[in-house]
DNA sequence: CCGGCTGTGTTCGGTACCGAACATACAAAC
DNA sequence: GTTTGTATGTTCGGTACCGAACACAGCCGG
């Protein structure tokens, strides 16, 4: 995407590739699709308060049963949306990135929930502050329906997370979990341990060296502490079980005005 | 609760407890917990066009991606939200009886969720057409907030249930799954086979039946052909997971009016 | 009363994942 | 360059559940 295959008259050296990528990573506020698609009266009114801030890997940005202060519109950062059991065992129920928002449980008037989130991938965000976020919502009609579908999109992506849990295998699950993070990065790399993997996966870090293994073996990924690099897009969506496709799916006819990628 | 200890003077014979049987399922509008929480404008507005309908064993009210007609307010009858995949293989991925309401996608915009909705357990439920709830939704903010609410614990049901999926045993599984439905029932006895209990955890049925046994051996549930009856509630909550709790407790936090039962 | 159906119990081998322990190997810090 | 830590690979026995096949018992209709 950045890259483009036109055929530049003169090659441009190192310098002129980093101004790309930080062009792509430009924390600019059309990067996060659902701020991107608001209409131009919210937009006025939002600006002024919406935050950009540093999402560095491990920050929780809410715990378990907390009120939260504020909602999170991640541009370039990933953040999973965590369930943490009494015995220290957990597993991820979702994962949003630029296309979504995290907080929910603000519009929804519960104020917290019984999940957390983790920023998985390091990043930034916008932030805004729960009070102007419930006026927002409670104000605007275009507001409440663009957030009511992401919720809806959000739901489905819990659901299959249910399902896939009962009756897929951990191969196909982490084909599943690799492409999703993919779809909210820019690019074919990304920044993760297997044991944080297992930890969102929740199972063993063991079970995840086996399936990262087969999947480096047949040539998808490339692995090397802790930096994945995809080779075969493909591949893994081949691999992968019919959870990815629905998810993405249903997020496409829930939310088709902000396709673009 | 119908069949009082107190000291009757003459024990009535069985048309008395016929009659008490009937008045507990009548078809009472306030017998839904929504339904009875709505404001008196709202209720009046809404009354004509409730519509009480019978829901069998079976009957299917809405099929995955097909859009929705109508909304389900359950009054006796409990509803089973099932994800099937392509294989066949299925999962439930929520319960809601007289507590809730079935077809929030439409309230959400998306009108189809990739889900479809069952009657697990006989009985009766008043439905409304799907562009009246929306437009009520729309039109009146204590509805919203009501629903949305409503919506919030079942976002957290279904979190649970993936959750509980994959990191709890069947026996603990199936005690959530008789303690969900015992609470959207009024008695100790539910009509459900074991391969029915199997299609909604998502196992085999042989897996039921020896969890079943467990939970017969150790005094908690009586089974015979279809027909389960509890013996020992507290048993079956000192028996499973923390998730039924969690859900139950959420679900009183975000809707505390209706606690009544 | 007898066959067939449905619901439940039982068995077998197989597999996917767990829990724990240990081996290696790269990487940054000293 | 050595040390220390972190990330990955490997092994072992154990268990929960699967898939398939079959046995039996109540129940209903002929």
């Amino acid at each position: 995407m950045a890259r483009s295959a036109t055929p530049t008259p003169a090659p441009a050296p190192a310098p002129a590739e980093i101004v790309t990528v930080e062009s792509m990573l430009r924390p600019d506020p059309l990067q996060n699709m659902l701020l991107a698609a608001l209409p131009p009266a919210e937009w006025a009114r939002w600006q002024p308060q919406l935050e950009l801030v540093d999402l560095p890997l491990g920050k929780v940005l809410h715990e378990s049963s907390v009120p939260m202060n504020y909602v999170y519109f991640p541009t370039s950062a990933i953040i999973s949306l965590l369930y943490v059991l009494e015995n220290g065992a957990s597993a991820e129920i979702a994962v949003v990135g630029f296309e979504g928002v995290v907080g929910i449980s603000i519009l929804m008037g519960g104020g917290s929930t019984p999940s957390r989130a983790v920023v998985q991938s390091a990043g930034k965000g916008y932030r805004l502050r729960a009070e102007a976020m419930k006026g927002e919502f409670d104000r605007s009609t275009p507001v409440m329906h663009l957030m009511l579908r992401f919720i809806q999109s959000l739901i489905t992506q819990m659901s299959q997370t249910a399902v896939c849990n009962r009756h897929h295998t951990l191969d196909q699950q982490l084909c599943r979990w690799l492409l999703l993070s993919l779809d909210r990065l820019h690019g074919d790399q990304l920044v993760m341990t297997q044991e944080l993997i297992a930890n969102m996966l929740g199972v063993r870090r063991e079970g995840v060296t086996e399936a990262a293994l087969n999947l480096q073996k047949a040539g998808l990924i490339q692995y090397a502490r802790g930096h994945i690099t995809v080779m075969d897009r493909p591949g893994l969506e081949k691999r992968t079980c019919e959870c990815y496709d629905v998810v993405k799916k249903e997020y496409d006819r829930l939310l088709p005005d902000l396709e673009a990628t």
